[in-house]
DNA sequence: TTGTATGCGTTATCAA
DNA sequence: TTGATAACGCATACAA
């Protein structure tokens, strides 16, 4: 009986066409130099003949290692986190691992459910996003004993595995920075704090800054928004509103600083001279904006690369390293100016 | 003899624990309507207590089905892109599948070992941006059998398995538009054009309509640059250098447009009465820099819903279905202008 | 250096 | 409805 659907190829067959043995053909396969030349060539030749392709998930069932990481984001859509994934799966994939990258949209329990699928579907270890993560995501990790890592912030960073920045002491060097230029009226513009400890530490390094400039912030000076251009836009909009305008508008992203300058400019209200707007990333498009951004250089690059290194360590039985801080750095662009004289 | 890393435990525990056999552990996870209600509850206790995760690569080589599809991108840096994996990951994600992308930076040959290493990893199916690729890509595709779907261009798709739209006529109305605006210098600025079927039919579609207003372009107003914000700094700064200058600047990109614009400002070309700029994509920070960008709509969003449930039906076995085109529309904001009266 | 045999953790087939 | 048992395709310890 022949078969109906053409099976492809598998090492046996490659074997058998070889005239060799299945440990034969699966050492040239993985250890070609333990192996004599002549057979070497001959399961090439049988390999190639027949169009063998190895199967990765016997492969990762036999290994017991899947060459996959998966990663889990907030969201793809912000190019901050694309470069992450731009670079981790460089260093990564250079390796020969696959990246299984997935986003949760700032969404706390969807990334339990994203973490265990993950796990489930075979990941050799995890890139997470953040420090403050749901007890479930901590206690699946914790039973399924896969390596993990930290990222984007050493702020509430545990005393290992995390590569990150501190976003706190950033936000206060921005706000110091708008201090010394004159500005005594902020506004913060953030997305939700909650379940997310890197705007948290954002918003309080800005709050400390202008504390230690005996500035208190309003409730109503924080404004609420999704973490987008739009949301960007809708804060704008909140705030041209109120009655008495800040001086200074603090985003917590790039993207809700363009959106935010986007509506400025829609509303007539000029940048710097009539508010100056920042941003935190320095994602690419931040220079390119009119006027650019002044925002913080958030190292996405090294953190990306130290990040791709350490798993490489760990998935190698390596063991942990000490959380890493990586230097950040402000960003004087035009959207912030000395403010006006009344 | 104690094992000295604590395996985790796999559905024979569990079967043993609830004192069940193999096989009907296995069918409670998979169909648990056909079994019993007691030995479930058995099985589920067992799996519970023993923090039971089920082995996704051993599942797979089992099914035959690893419920991974590949995508390869040129980059995922660019938001255009991203959008895409957004999209899809949403789309395919709701069935269960997981998502490898991968990224060739604009790299023809990269694609191809991108694909043979998706290929060996064991994917269910393949996504592509484009149509022209290697033929060795074609060849992997074939042999190997995998359901594929190519996206983005209908100007070259082949009659099945495509998702795109006219990248030519798209252009064709964007330039003109220019003309009706009274435009008669252009300058076309663009990626490589070379494994690039959907520049290419851009630029076309940009010749074209210059051709049918009797407007011929010089090769030196095609300008090449990479494609990137950078990118598009540098071709501004190439055709800011030329003696006569032109009045409308046609991007291939919504970035290299970004770009563009952002080294016109610096150097004190006004947009659009100086300069009329136009981009491709519609990136959501395409709105938001200023001016706001005059571009082409790619409607990226139903192209990866139709590109997500199309390959659905493939993963289900289902026919190949005609290649779809998805209109574009032009987007018109306010960085291209009516060209200014001498 | 090569072949043999077993295991990886599931699903699937077939009797019972 | 359940249980035994054979795939699934490869790696690897061990023997030759």
């Amino acid at each position: 009986m022949i078969p109906d659907r053409p099976r492809r190829p598998t090492l046996s067959d490659v074997a058998r066409l070889a005239g060799v043995s299945l440990g034969s053909a699966s050492r040239v396969m993985s250890e070609p130099e333990a192996v004599r030349q002549r057979t070497r060539e001959a399961v090439e030749a049988a390999a190639e003949q027949l169009g063998y392709v190895p199967n990765g998930n016997a492969r990762a069932l036999a290994m017991r290692r899947s060459m996959m990481v998966g990663v889990v984001l907030p969201t793809i859509t912000n190019p901050v986190f694309a470069s992450f994934v731009h670079v981790l799966q460089r260093r990564l994939g250079a390796e020969g691992y696959h990246l299984l990258v997935q986003a949760h949209e700032y969404d706390h329990q969807a990334e339990v459910a994203l973490v265990e699928r993950l796990i489930r579907r075979g990941i050799d270890g995890l890139v997470l996003v953040g420090t403050d993560h749901d007890p479930a995501v901590t206690a699946l990790l914790a039973r399924s004993g896969l390596p993990h890592l930290f990222s984007w912030s050493s702020d509430e960073a545990p005393a290992q595995d995390c590569v990150g920045f501190s976003n706190r002491q950033a936000m206060r060097e921005m706000v110091q920075y708008l201090l010394d230029l004159g500005h005594r009226r902020f506004a913060i513009l953030s997305g939700a704090l909650a379940h997310n400890e890197r705007a948290r530490a954002r918003v309080e390094g800005a709050r400390e800054a202008l504390a230690a400039a005996g500035i208190v912030i309003a409730p109503d000076d924080i404004v609420i928004q999704p973490f987008s251009i739009e949301g960007g836009r809708q804060g704008l909009r909140v705030i041209a509103a109120r009655g008495e305008r800040p001086t200074a508008l603090v985003c917590t992203t790039d993207l809700m600083a363009a959106g935010a300058l986007a509506e400025a400019h829609a509303l007539g209200i000029a940048v710097p001279d009539a508010l100056s707007i920042t941003g935190f990333d320095d994602i690419d498009i931040a220079s390119a904006i009119s006027p650019p951004l002044t925002t913080i250089h958030a190292p996405i690059r090294e953190m990306g690369e130290r990040v791709g290194e350490r798993m490489l360590v760990r998935l190698k039985g390596g063991a942990p390293d000490p959380s890493l801080t990586i230097p950040t750095h402000l960003v004087r662009r035009q959207s912030a100016g000395v403010v006006a004289k009344k």
